[in-house]
DNA sequence: AATGAATGAGCGTTCATTCAT
DNA sequence: TATGAATGAACGCTCATTCAT
């Protein structure tokens, strides 16, 4: 139905409602990343669309339900990025590897690639106890794949015994996402700065 | 349980004025954190502060200096707490004590007492250039007493010779921040998690 | 249920774009009746008719001139129903009879059998004046009628010298239309209620 | 021209703010008496008021809390004016001339004294549920009123033994009410339509 | 004959802001 | 110092209407 899934933008193939309805939604991503949710306006993303305010509800209820889809498409551009890209590595690759994979493509697909992935972590916060419902079984589910790349490094030794895992993922994550905030293409790629995480995160900054 | 004014509120029982504007950044605080700068009214902040919204003028300009007070404040509130802290510690302690006690302050500050701390965390990414510029300074300020910090332990050996301070530094307090997303005082105390995260800073992850 | 069609279709299947038209026109007369005319849009008469919004305009020009057709046929139906149950009567039935039979008719008519008839009662006030106006004509016509039936009864000695017929009429008439606002089935037929307001009229409360 | 604050609006001693309400309340009354409900808009009731829309929610909730207070106050002013000046006749006037007066009285505050009258009249019907309900119990102690009226009468011998009250009441109040759609005061007078009224009521228009 | 897509004007409503008192 | 009253600009949203297909 909606085939903006496909990682997002779809090719021309598809029907030009079906554009301007991912218009509307890569605009909507655009401006919910730059300004956040309740500061953009229904004219400003219709402007960016090229097309009038009126016209957004032919596509979509409300401005509530633009922010669900983008916060959907946001988890999930990361979500599949990420595993297909620590899938597509050998299958003897170590778990610290799949997690160094991980994190560079989490990381890429945040800072260089994605609205929706910076839009959702910059709204998620503000944005209603019932949108961040809906997203909740999204985000759960990521978090679970990042627990098993975490839990297969340990039981393979890579990461040690009494490491708590769900707090290393949250530290490691929360580290990831931060770069939000920061990060300037200028200042080196992302993949430095994701061997650079990972470093810190693996061996620590103790000599 | 808003302890807020402990840190921020003039020492001496100032003039009434005084009291009343306090009051306003109080509510304002408290409300920005909750809901964000933007789905805050002033009314809302006024009903707080048991005042009437057109009053809230006779001691600020506009509801965006509000907020840049609020902001101020936040990183003020959280710079001063972790300086105190380390500075409380003996003369002699090492580097990487001080870089945890500053980590437990600085989590303790954002996570437990602090509407100011919570509420700049949470809406520095969604304000306006000018707010965000106008608080560059504070947060140069605070992410340098960090590096110092992290320096006085480089130099003691204590953090390796080839780790990027500033990207360690980000990493850290990127990780710290985010907590404010998932923390949950029934899982654990700020100082326990806060021993948690150093430990996988120092030592990293590995066994 | 809505029998409106009995009276308001063409006789002869007509062509399908007249059943569309006639469609069109039977869902809006019940909308506007349940809800009345701004209440109403297109796109719920659309719905009814089964078809989609723009359509509609292959059909009417707007929504007014519906309105207009809705209203025309209201007073029609009553009127065609009214004349007909009279004109069916033997050829001397009395005065008296004959408004008792038009009264029975107009009640069944609008409380029982017709989307259009109380649509029309129900709107009228509320429509643009140009409406009302293009309205006019038809409503005379059926005033004159009523006239006409109270002039024989007068001629004919039923009701008495003095007797303003103009007023008379407008008084049994404003307060058989008002039933709409609290008749209900099941309180009994439309057939006693219209006994008991002949009765009435005619002789009055005294004893 | 529009004599509504007679009864309704308080001298002019209350504040400016209770003035400025109640001319907004006049000014609604007004145009849903004209328009209907729907077709009235806030800047149409804000112009007549000379402020400006915005302000209207400085003394009201919504539009819909507008509606429910003029229709609250259509029927009171209504039920007032019409208990008043039944109450003010002599105690042994007769249940007859008591309807009389109450014909008359309602008769001319809905047609040349009230706004509000003529609203509730003219909307009660398209408004929503809710406003219909919170309306509900007002027309009944008016209805209630008028049945006491006539079972006075009744008791009195003035109204034969099988008159249905109810359905008498519902029968002159219609054809009353129904006088908004053609009452034209210079083909004579609400009292002596009253007359009229109560002559073919009583006596009925038999010879 | 019918529709999908788009529009534009206007709606009810919100809210930061102003200002006389 | 503080407020009651008002404003104006903008918001999310609705809907009759248009028109290419």
């Amino acid at each position: 139905m909606n085939a903006s899934t496909d990682i997002t933008a779809s090719p021309s193939q598809s029907r030009k409602s079906d554009r301007t309805r991912q218009t509307i939604l890569d605009a909507a991503a655009k401006l919910f990343r730059e300004q956040g949710y309740r500061a953009t306006t229904l004219r400003q993303i219709a402007g960016r669309a090229k097309i009038k305010a009126g016209s957004i509800y032919y596509y979509f209820d409300s401005k509530d339900q633009i922010l669900d889809e983008v916060l959907e498409l946001g988890i999930r551009v990361i979500h599949e990025a990420v595993e297909k890209a620590v899938a597509d590595l050998p299958e003897k690759t170590s778990g610290r590897m799949r997690i160094e994979t991980a994190v560079a493509t989490h990381l890429h697909t945040v800072l260089q690639y994605n609205d929706y992935a910076s839009a959702n972590i910059q709204n998620i916060r503000h944005v209603s106890l019932a949108a961040r419902n809906r997203n909740k079984d999204l985000r759960r589910a990521y978090a679970e794949y990042w627990h098993d790349l975490f839990d297969v490094a340990k039981r393979a030794g890579e990461i040690g015994k009494n490491v708590d895992l769900s707090i290393a993922r949250l530290f490691l994550l929360g580290a990831l996402n931060s770069t939000i905030d920061w990060y300037d293409p200028k200042q080196g790629s992302t993949k430095r700065l994701a061997e650079n995480f990972c470093n810190m995160f693996f061996e620590g900054s103790e000599p």
